[in-house]
DNA sequence: TATGAAATGCCATAACC
DNA sequence: GGTTATGGCATTTCATA
């Protein structure tokens, strides 16, 4: 698994304080970030400044509130492949990227083959994007819709809690 | 669906460009942003103030590297409640947010009454969080995991094209 | 090769037009 | 919304271990 990074690259607990710190807030000062891990503002930028050079830090965003975001409705998608060969599985990885309109897609182990997260504005939206992406011609047997109802927990991935070497 | 928004903030194309902006980088200098959406800078810096203040934009943080975040097995969850009542319903929205390894959770229509999306470093681990958090107690009657073999769109929504106002 | 301290220069801030 | 003056912050350099 390991093999995906290109490089290896040891963080030390500094290192690993500091993520978790900018992950919550990467706008406070290092001023306040040297406070609180127990170093130097210099020694923070520093840190700071590789940790993003080196892809450990891969995107500094603003997150803008999913209300304004044109998601009004997510929907998820089970669905079945008429065929499951790798290549069949490969063609659709491939197509299922081309839709703005799919913010998740997983190929899944057990009855089904893959599972998307589709959001969009309106029914209607979603009504011509399984009409576009979900058809034979895509290798799709069937397919079945999870209407959300309502949201519990939708965490960024960049929420959850580091487990980083040692 | 609008009543969500506790007040009606109005968006101009310049707040439009800007969140756009700062949705794929929140670090770079006003004066860039100032540049690129045709504002001093002082309109700028005003402008993203004020989306933050009123939670337009409702976060700022540093994306990490996913293979280094121990979110090695991504699990989705089927799951029924015996029963589905609102109150049950609502504990269980209440009960799902306890617990880190859940970084999605939908109440869904269907055959299914919620689909979560669970983040585990092991299958130990994600042993562990099936009977701690998926028992009966919990108003679980059932539930079937889809486990991911291979993840081919996996957005955070912040990387959702805007659709704002007009 | 790491740190911490200090000088420089840039940037955000706020008062004003 | 733009302009200007001020204060704060990141950056760089350097001495140190």
């Amino acid at each position: 698994m390991l093999h995906f990074m290109r490089k290896m690259i040891d963080l030390d607990e500094f290192d690993r304080r500091l993520i978790e710190l900018v992950r919550q807030d990467n706008q406070q000062p290092a001023r306040e970030l040297a406070q609180k891990v127990g170093l130097s503002v210099s020694a923070v930028l520093r840190r700071l400044r590789r940790l993003r050079e080196e892809k450990v830090i891969v995107a500094d965003v603003a997150i803008v509130s999913p209300a304004l975001t044109g998601s009004a409705l997510t929907m998820h998608v089970l669905l079945r492949m008429g065929q499951s060969g790798p290549r069949r599985m490969d063609a659709f990885h491939r197509e299922i990227r081309l839709h703005p309109e799919v913010t998740g897609a997983w190929e899944v182990t057990g009855e089904e083959d893959f599972l998307l997260r589709v959001q969009v504005g309106s029914m209607e939206e979603y009504d011509r994007f399984t009409r576009r992406a979900l058809g034979e011609e895509n290798g799709v047997q069937g397919f079945r819709t999870l209407i959300t109802i309502r949201t519990a927990v939708d965490e960024s991935a960049s929420r959850r809690p580091l487990r980083l070497g040692r």
